[in-house]
DNA sequence: CTTGAACCTATAGTTGCTAGAGACACTAGG
DNA sequence: CCTAGTGTCTCTAGCAACTATAGGTTCAAG
């Protein structure tokens, strides 16, 4: 039985965050000790290093609640882990695309900076002026860059 | 003279959004109609397009907020602005980084789904075992990872 | 003149944590 | 056995950057 701070510690995730993934139902409610401190299992860890390479690679909490239940019942299909993989996939190239985008202006921006004044200054004056700009900035659903 | 939604439509910035950039100051207190709504002027327009084009950009608002006061001041170096902006081309280019890693192991897991059941899938499996990950996931600051 | 859209304020919620206060529990040394 | 120093407990509040809701006012069109 690992306490708190170990468990943690192996998995590569803080003390507040692990209370913080019991509170909202990611981890169930941990074992106490006497002194009504959280005592953890392997299999707690390994629950636990699953969210958090999950976090690691993008997913939100909410995706990561439907992979557990998910791998709680292992003689379902994987269509659905499948399709969240997916999801996020497809996330992540957008975002890729958005952000070479985003990397090609800048460094146009950076580059045309020579140590003048600031009323020369390419990085405000592109920066004021969307007409400027290479890159498709609409935005279909409101949506923002992370 | 603009009414907020036309202001906010002609930036691609939404109405509460322009009305919490003022509350933050990031916008100035806005001139009122006898009706106590908010008019703006084009340069107000041009403000808040400045805000929006860095936004996207991926700046925070921390960020713009110091490159609007530099531009404020135009006679200055514009040493600071580029700065700014080099700084935040570094970001976009250590998200592309890791984007790119996350994107060769989303693709692994996608890949390896072949319609069977969760016990044999490669999503759960590879989410739950970061040893088979490609990515580098040390923690440069004093995070001990076992 | 009336309808309905757009505006106003104020407050609370979102996501994924992180930080602080003040109190209790456990461990190693003397 | 005592004590010092961690580690842990709960609870609350805060962070970015918005977004949503409630309940009211103003404005422009028909």
């Amino acid at each position: 039985m690992l306490t708190i701070g170990k468990l943690g510690a192996q998995a590569g995730v803080k003390v507040p965050t692990v209370r913080y993934y019991e509170q909202i139902g990611l981890l169930p409610k941990a074992d106490r000790s006497a002194g009504n401190q959280r005592l953890y299992s392997r299999k707690a860890l390994e629950r636990l290093a699953f969210i958090r390479h999950a976090r690691d690679l993008g997913f939100t909490l909410e995706a990561i609640r439907d992979l557990l239940s998910l791998s709680d019942r292992p003689d379902q299909s994987c269509a659905a882990a499948d399709a969240i993989a997916r999801a996020q996939l497809a996330e992540v190239e957008s975002r890729l695309a958005r952000l070479m985008a985003l990397k090609a202006e800048l460094e146009r921006m950076v580059v045309q900076c020579a140590g003048g004044r600031i009323a020369d200054c390419r990085v405000i004056e592109v920066l004021g002026d969307h007409s400027l700009c290479a890159t498709d900035h609409r935005h279909p659903e409101g949506e923002h860059i992370a």
